[in-house]
RNA sequence: GGUUCCGUGGCCGAGUGGCUAGGCAGAGCUCUGCAAAAGCUCCUACAGCGGUUCGAAUCCGCUCGGAACCUCCA
C-alpha cells in the first residue's frame, strides 16, 4: 500500500468550491502548473508566499510517493500595462526607460526570482518554460481559434470571443470566478481602448506591435505580439497534456487570467484543461494586500537584513517559512513585526529539538511501553493525515510542536528511550526529521556545518566546563555571558553537557 | 454598483454542529552554583443581535466592521 493509499489526499478545488478527494489522471502520477513570475521587477514576499505553497504541494506529493512534473513559467513577455491604446508591453516599457534590450531586463528579475527562490529553498519545478520560448505555439494556437470561430482578428490584432464562446459551451464563461456574463457587461466601466473588440468582455491573444513596441515577432496577422492569457495555456498543454491534474496561481489570478485559460483551452480542445485549481491566497500588510503598485511591498533583502521601515530586526529566510507554513494557503496572512517576532522564537524551538532527535539514537528495547508508543506512532500518523487534509501545513506544525516536546523528553530523561521499542523510536525520528525537512523545507539553520566556528565554541564550552568543575563561576559565567551577547546562547544539560544555539 | 470572502483569547493563527489546536507574550512551580534551555501547571476565546437545534464559535437571517476580485497584479 502506498503512502497516497494510506493517506488519501483531499484538495480544495477551486472550482466546485469544496474539499475534494484527490484523484490524478494517471494513478501514480501528477501533473502540475503553476503560474511564475513576470519578470519586470525584483520579487516581493507576496510573489514568494505563492511559489512557497506550490513548492508545499508539490513536496508533500512526492513524499506521498506520486511522480510529479511541475511546470512552472516565466513570463517574460506578454502582460499588457493597464488598458493602454497601445496594449503596452510592461517589459517592453520598462527596458525602454532604462535603456536596456528587453531580454536583458528578463535576465536580471529572473535571476533575482531563483535566488529568492533558493534562499527560501523552494524547490526548482521540473520544468520552466518562458513565453517568449513558445511564439511559434502560441500563433498555432490563436490561428486555430480563428478556425473554429471563437476568435477574430482586426487591426493586425487578435481577439477572443466571449460571447460565441459562452454560448456554445454551456453558459460555461465564469464557471470558476462565479462570475455571469451579464453582469461582466454592464459592470465593466469604459474602456477607451476597446472599440476595436466586438465586444468589452473579449480578450487579446494576439497583439499588433505599435511601430514603437519593441518585443515583436511575425505572424499571420503581421508583426506583434503574444496576449497574456495563451501563453499558460500553451505551456501547460504542451508539458502536461490537454487535461492535467492540478493548476495553481496566487487568488488575484482567478478572474481573469484562469477563466480565460479555461476558455481558450476548452475552445481549442474541446475540453476543461484542469481538474483541481488551487489558489493561494495573499500576503496582506495591516489587513491590505501586499503589491507593488500600493507600496506596501517587501523586498526579501530587506527582509533579511531588517532594513525596512516596518521592521525592527531582520528575519532568517527559515523564520519567514516558518512564519508563512503557519497559516493555511487558502487564508490571507498578515504580515507584522510582533508575528515575525513569534515565528522566530517558534521556529528555534523546532529547530532545536530537529538537532536534538538526530543525535538520538534508539536504547533499543524490543519490548517497548506500549501507550508511549502507541502515543508517538499517533503523533507521526497526524502529521500525514493534516498534511493529506489539504496541505494544513499550520496543524502539521502543531503536531510537530508537540514532537519536539517529546523529544526534549527523550533528551532530559523524562521520557526514558528505554521505554520506547526500537521500531517505534525509528520511525517517530525519521517522520520528525522528514516533515520538517522534506515536507515543509525547513531545513536547519546553523553553525554546524561551519567547522572553524563550531570548533572554537567548542573550546569554549570545555573552557566553561572547568571553571564550573573548578567552581570558578566568575569565570564559567563570563564565557556564557559574553557568548550569549554575540548571539551564541550556551544550553547546560542536566548531565553536564553544554549544546549550544545561534541567534 | 456587482461578485466573493473574512471578523477567534494580550498578539499571530488552526478548526468548524457536542471532543485540548498550536506558537508568541504573561503568571507560578521543578531542574540549576546562578542563569538560560527544558518540563509541568495556569491564562479557555470565537464581532453584535435574533433564529434553527437536545446542543452553535461552527448552520440561517439581520446589523456593524474589514478585505479581495470586477483593471496589470502571486
Amino acid at each position: 500500500m502506498t503512502l497516497y493509499e494510506k493517506y488519501p489526499l483531499t484538495i480544495t478545488n477551486s472550482l466546485s468550491g469544496k474539499k475534494e478527494r484527490f484523484e490524478p489522471l494517471t494513478p501514480g502520477f501528477v501533473g502540475m502548473y503553476v503560474c511564475g513570475p513576470t519578470v519586470y521587477n525584483f520579487v516581493h514576499l507576496g510573489n514568494a508566499r505563492t511559489f512557497l505553497t506550490f513548492d508545499t504541494v508539490s513536496r508533500y506529493l512526492r513524499f506521498l510517493g506520486y511522480r510529479v512534473r511541475y511546470v512552472r513559467n516565466i513570463t517574460d513577455v506578454g502582460h499588457l500595462e493597464s488598458d493602454a491604446d497601445e496594449g503596452e508591453d510592461k517589459i517592453a516599457k520598462k527596458a525602454r526607460l532604462e535603456q536596456l534590450e528587453p531580454m536583458e531586463i528578463v535576465k536580471r528579475y529572473t535571476e533575482d526570482f531563483h535566488n529568492v527562490m533558493r534562499v527560501f529553498n523552494i524547490l526548482p519545478p521540473s520544468i520552466e518554460p518562458t513565453a517568449t520560448g513558445h511564439i511559434v505555439e502560441q500563433i498555432r494556437i490563436t490561428q486555430e481559434l480563428i478556425n473554429k470561430g471563437l476568435a477574430y482578428d482586426v487591426n493586425g490584432s487578435v481577439y477572443f470571443d466571449v460571447k460565441k464562446y459562452n454560448a456554445t459551451h454551456n453558459n460555461s464563461y465564469g464557471i470558476l470566478s462565479g462570475r455571469n456574463i451579464e453582469e461582466l457587461m454592464e459592470s465593466g466601466r469604459d474602456l477607451d481602448s476597446q472599440e476595436e473588440k466586438r465586444d468589452r468582455r473579449d480578450f487579446a491573444l494576439w497583439k499588433k506591435a505599435a511601430p514603437q513596441h519593441i518585443m515583436r515577432w511575425p505572424s499571420p496577422w503581421g508583426e506583434g505580439f503574444p496576449g497574456w492569457h495563451i501563453e499558460c495555456t500553451v505551456m501547460s498543454t504542451k508539458y502536461l497534456g490537454e487535461t492535467f491534474d492540478i493548476h495553481g496561481g496566487g487568488m488575484d489570478l482567478k478572474f481573469p487570467h484562469h477563466e480565460c485559460e479555461i476558455a481558450q483551452a476548452t475552445g481549442a480542445n474541446g475540453k476543461p484543461p484542469v481538474r483541481y485549481w488551487i489558489h493561494s491566497n495573499m500576503l496582506t500588510v495591516n489587513g491590505q494586500k501586499m503589491s507593488k503598485s500600493l507600496g506596501n511591498s517587501f523586498l526579501p533583502s530587506e527582509l533579511f537584513t531588517g532594513s525596512h521601515k516596518l521592521l525592527d530586526k531582520g528575519y532568517s529566510p527559515m523564520t519567514v517559512r516558518f512564519f508563512m507554513l503557519q497559516s493555511h494557503y487558502s487564508s490571507t496572512l498578515d504580515f507584522s513585526n510582533e508575528a515575525l517576532q513569534a515565528a522566530e522564537k517558534g521556529y528555534k524551538k523546532l529547530n532545536a529539538s530537529l538537532r536534538t532527535i538526530k543525535a538520538l539514537s534508539s536504547a533499543g528495547g524490543e519490548t517497548g511501553d506500549t501507550e508511549i508508543d502507541k502515543a508517538l506512532i499517533s503523533l507521526v500518523d497526524e502529521c500525514y493525515s493534516n498534511m493529506s487534509d489539504d496541505f494544513n501545513t499550520a496543524k502539521t506544525l502543531a503536531v510537530l510542536f508537540e514532537m519536539s516536546s517529546r523529544i526534549n523528553d527523550m533528551k532530559s530523561g523524562n521520557l526514558p528511550l528505554k521505554s520506547v521499542s526500537a521500531g517505534v523510536f525509528e520511525t517517530f525520528k525519521s517522520a520528525y526529521i522528514d516533515f520538517m525537512e522534506k515536507v515543509l523545507g525547513l531545513e536547519e539553520e546553523s553553525v554546524q556545518d561551519n567547522n572553524l566556528l563550531d570548533g572554537t565554541i567548542q573550546v569554549l564550552i570545555s573552557l566553561r566546563k572547568k571553571a564550573r568543575a573548578d567552581k570558578n563561576f566568575a569565570l564559567s559565567d563570563k564565557i556564557r555571558d559574553d557568548l550569549k551577547a554575540i548571539g551564541v546562547q550556551l544550553k547546560d544539560g542536566k548531565d553536564g553537557e553544554i549544546t549550544y544555539s545561534v541567534e
